[in-house]
DNA sequence: TTGATTAGTGAGCAG
DNA sequence: CTGCTCACTAATCAA
């Protein structure tokens, strides 16, 4: 179907419009009104051919004339417009599920280690229960050396120091 | 400043236009287009006082009046429809940066459990290191007893078993 | 029929 | 002057 200028094909899908292609009152090449998908090489060929022409034509345009060109133009800019408005949403989407999916992947790696820690206090816990009753069970021959190796386990472990320190039996 | 229909006021502020309000042709009151809004019961009255006057005027409009209706009104669709456009923007940036302020604490609750759990580590294992030492030296009295706490420590600890696992000494 | 959405249009700003 | 964006309109979709 074309429009009243001529010059707009709309192509369907299924009943939905898809995309537009424009053939330019200014440049005469066919173009996607999507400029944004175009690169940057198509952009620069365009300009170039649009520039070439002026220079050839003559340089008096009738008013009207004028107004068309400005109009289909801004036709152009409007769609470029809508078409920057859902790219831009489109990427804040992605972002967002992004954002998403490092959120569940902290997450998931957070409760493992918390697991882990949990279970590492426990399992410390009762190997400082065990070490206690066989310091304080026996105590019979190295009492010296047992005070000199608590002293290197605290020196290893500044910071986070638990309440239940075991100190040397007396 | 007003436009050709005579019942659109635009304020500006600082040059840049902020909000206009309506006086609508149906119901005779000033609204502001933006009827997102607008809080539920206004929007009721309004509903409201449209019914009633349709109902006392002639049932008859002329053509005229019914495309200018439809058109006063298609004018409020429209800037509902631009108003929630910008609103579900500003709504998914809120809700990255919310994300974004999520993985941020997790990662920093993570990084710190991670160091926690170095810690730990360390400090089980120099008490590992001294256990051993300790049962492997004095050796005496109760070598009995030791085995069974160690026992104990094994079914503490069912999942995650460390490579190391300090057995009994012979 | 009503409300929402789209493409096209002119106004007007910004660079 | 060019490109972009806004408010508006008609057409069209959808419920």
């Amino acid at each position: 179907m074309f429009n009243e200028d001529g010059n707009f094909t709309s192509f369907t899908h299924s009943g939905r419009r898809i995309f537009r292609v424009h053939k330019c009152d200014v440049c005469g090449i066919l173009t996607s009104l999507c400029m944004q998908g175009m690169t940057t090489q198509f952009k620069a060929n365009k300009a170039l051919k649009v520039k070439k022409e002026v220079g050839e034509n003559a340089p008096t345009l009738s008013d009207d004339e004028l107004q068309r060109r400005r109009t289909l133009k801004n036709r152009g800019y409007a769609a470029s417009c809508r078409i920057k408005r859902v790219t831009q949403k489109e990427e804040l989407e992605r972002q967002k599920q992004e954002l998403q999916h490092e959120v569940d992947k902290l997450a998931r790696e957070n409760a493992s280690m918390r697991l882990e820690l949990d279970a590492l206090r426990a399992k410390y816990e009762a190997l400082q229960c065990f070490a206690r009753t066989v310091t304080r069970g026996p105590l019979s021959t190295g009492k010296v050396a047992t005070t000199s190796v608590i002293t290197i386990i605290k020196s290893t472990n500044n910071r986070n120091s638990s309440p239940t320190s075991f100190s040397a039996p007396s």
